[in-house]
DNA sequence: TAGATTGTTAATCGATTAACAATC
DNA sequence: TAGATTGTTAATCGATTAACAATC
């Protein structure tokens, strides 16, 4: 299912060079992914393909938005307006794939009053009202993580049952509310460990260099694997 | 080996209450995970718990450190500065988990030579000869989708071997260089699904409301875990 | 010794994928 | 009909987790 967002931008490119029918291997090759799991997915929404075809592009399209909820506009509360949440604000990205930013938010008073792409940064007391007025269906959460949890539950409060946290902290929410994380530097720090794993096998006693790097590649991966990576 | 790093900021954490000591349970309540699946994790870096006692906070921490290759600053090169590429470079994250932004980089020359931070942004012709006077280890892409390829092509051709995307496309690199993606828009469409499939669960005919949330809650789960979620 | 907690086993569960029958 | 491609089966693989022996 989390793959289903992927798939719909390789579709969305796909019908902007004018393709209006695609097979499982060509959308599995513009995805990244194996065209056995690619139909195994899509044969979860339903039955959509054509044997000996392949998939109508639009309706595709169709269905894959429809399951993502993504025929309506969903309204979004930033709370955080430091340098990412600045960011987050102006990120186009959001608009041109069926999000509206609604309503910024901030505890610093110095920041409330601000002006961003077209709206105003409101004090979080704020939140309640704005809340009801802009039928607020999904929270981001940028602040930093000591503030993270009250926010999280302030928006919980108000009935919001979707968030995203941008905070690097583990968030407690009731049953029944969607949480996602995304930490920016967990994801260095991954990168930091197959860096530090690769100069590891390079310094190998015995180690090949230079020309068998492919497979000295292939035995590294293997071994990351299985410790769980 | 994804965990490792929530592992590290929780104990991070322990450390700065004064805690010096803390169980597999403590420490995965802390993380947010399973206890066996924590003690499953901290196995395969080899025996560092005791018995009886629980696991030396600062030595797991020198450890984990160790394992993810943290032991050694590691120098980021930023590519695209636009909104995103911003709030980048700007963010303090980066620096206290072990990373520094060594260059930025962009291709429109109305951006080069701004200042950010206390760096200079480069035009990305000037990669070859910065990377090497850096030792760039990590590059992050921060630009539109229809450069990134072309970006990573570059920071692949002088060496770089791990790669953080932002751009919202599939690239494709050569094996041997490790490649994360971060896509916000992503993100908040998995958020868009489940508060669809919420708000279908609600409409059910004869469907429960209200006191009977969180069974309705287990429900839904379930449901969309069968689908892969 | 008694209590506590790790490290590991083994069972379970879900995700992946090759292969192929169904069918356009 | 022949070729192509889906939808599904079944085998495989890895990840999760309860349970417990080892041991502090």
């Amino acid at each position: 299912m989390a793959r289903l967002p992927e798939y719909l931008r390789a579709l969305h490119n796909l019908a902007d060079s004018g393709d209006d029918t695609v097979s499982s291997e060509g959308l599995a090759a513009a995805a990244g992914v194996n065209s056995a799991k690619l139909r195994k997915d899509l044969s979860h929404l339903g039955s959509y393909g054509t044997r000996g075809v392949g998939y109508d592009v639009a309706l595709l399209i169709e269905q894959i938005e429809y399951v993502l909820g993504l025929t309506q506009c969903r309204a979004v509360a930033l709370v955080g307006i430091g340098n990412l949440g600045h960011a987050l604000a102006g990120y186009a990205g959001f608009a041109s794939r069926g999000f509206r930013i609604a309503a910024l938010f901030d505890a610093d008073p110095a920041r409330v009053g601000e002006e961003i792409s077209g709206l105003t940064v409101r004090h979080i007391d704020e939140l309640p009202t704005i809340a009801a007025e802009e039928s607020i269906a999904i929270g981001v959460i940028a602040t930093p993580a000591a503030a993270a949890q009250t926010v999280a539950d302030q928006l919980v409060a108000v009935g919001v049952t979707s968030i995203l946290n941008f905070a690097p902290c583990v968030l407690t929410v009731p049953e029944g509310v969607d949480m996602r994380k995304v930490d920016l530097a967990i994801e260095l720090q991954i990168l930091s460990f197959h860096e530090h794993r690769k100069a590891a096998l390079t310094a190998l006693p015995g180690g090949l260099v230079g020309g068998a790097e492919e497979t000295d590649g292939r035995a590294g991966r293997a071994g990351v694997e299985a410790v769980g990576s």
